[in-house]
DNA sequence: GACAAGCACGAACGATCGTTCTATTCTAGT
DNA sequence: ACTAGAATAGAACGATCGTTCGTGCTTGTC
């Protein structure tokens, strides 16, 4: 969930190419069933390859589910953050995002929802690589929003003493309530009421 | 002269009291870890007991995965629903349900949050049984809390036009976002953004 | 004190886990 | 076209998974 890290050559060399197709299945299975059921075999079978022949792209399990949390993050940013940039600062910019949000799950396949969110809560009690990997990003995301926000006092759109913070706070409760909602009440529903909320935590703050 | 050697006043069978002790456990590391961490190995060798005597008591582990769920949303109607209850209707008792949510976490001893939310994403797009029970568990919240809010308006404390299933929606997403701000922000940032949170839902929704 | 029932243990099962080897096939630069 | 190195497969390892089975303790009842 943050700025992008690797911009793609133009032919990748074919182990890159199977590595970056493990990666995408890594990242549709971690969404639906977290990153502690990325085992080699399942993912073996699923890509069509043999344990050893992926194994051999990755060289432990945790350097895989590491690999398909940062694929994951950089899945966000290429689908949900950067075409949120070509709107114009401030609101627009803010609903942009939001709106980019909600349908991203659908969108990139991804039915469990934004996977750092699932490995956030996975391994937040866990120390290691995996729990720092996954803070690191939501602190990356909750930077970006604050910023987001705070253009959108700079332009005047939203009050000069609004808490950024507790507004980015605001938003990632609508997302999250979003995708619970999602489950519990089915799409449409979840979507009314998310777009809603978001109309009401901007009045509440508007200038 | 029989001395009727009774260790506790009301003392459950040997096997009710070990199989308590065994959620127990289960629902702390399915909080922390997910229920699909809950191995019959780790979870004897937390509890001292033998994987086979431990498995006795469930015959299957999907049976344990099961009642360990149940147990978590009974502790969770003990620890946070019922006490608020015994506020009066209205937003006392809304108030009074929140204060409890954000600390039972805390005070239950289960570093991952709600293990009934931790449940829903995590079989969320795997069916079965685990997945009917805990969404069940997720409506039948979203119907009390709903119902809590309908109250709100009886009381004329929120206005007669009020959506409640809105409120609701806004009410879980401050509770899931208090939920990552902890791990993100740390608790006492989270505390106070979720607390202005609720203040300014329950401002807009007024009388 | 005998006895049935409830309860826990230890050993073992086949399956799968992550990982390590060696061997074979394929790709890419010349 | 040749070849060095990358990429993949296959077999096997020890560990752990969920589960079964047989056995021995406890416990409460006659």
């Amino acid at each position: 969930m943050t700025v992008a890290q690797r911009p793609s050559p133009v032919r990748a060399s074919k182990g890159e190419e199977t590595r970056a197709q493990i990666l995408a299945a890594a990242v549709q299975q971690a969404s639906s069933a977290g990153f502690e059921s990325l085992t080699i075999g399942s993912l073996a079978e699923r890509t069509g390859m043999s344990k050893s022949g992926l194994f051999a792209h990755f060289g432990s399990k945790l350097d895989l589910q590491i690999a398909a949390l940062d694929e994951a993050a950089r899945q966000f940013t290429e689908s949900v953050f950067l075409p949120a940039l070509k709107a114009p600062r401030g609101l627009k910019r803010l609903r942009a995002l939001f709106e980019n949000w909600l349908g991203w799950p659908l969108h990139a396949n991804l039915p469990g929802g934004c996977p750092v969110d699932a490995a956030t809560r996975e391994y937040h009690h866990q120390p290691g690589p995996m729990r720092d990997a996954a803070l690191e990003r939501q602190r990356l995301l909750d930077r970006e929003i604050t910023r987001m926000v705070e253009l959108a006092i700079e332009t005047k759109e939203l009050a000069a003493q609004t808490d950024a913070s507790q507004v980015a706070f605001g938003l990632s409760g609508i997302i999250l309530a979003f995708y619970r909602a999602e489950l519990v009440h089915g799409r449409d529903e979840a979507r009314r009421h998310a777009r809603q909320a978001l109309d009401r935590l901007i009045r509440q703050h508007a200038a």
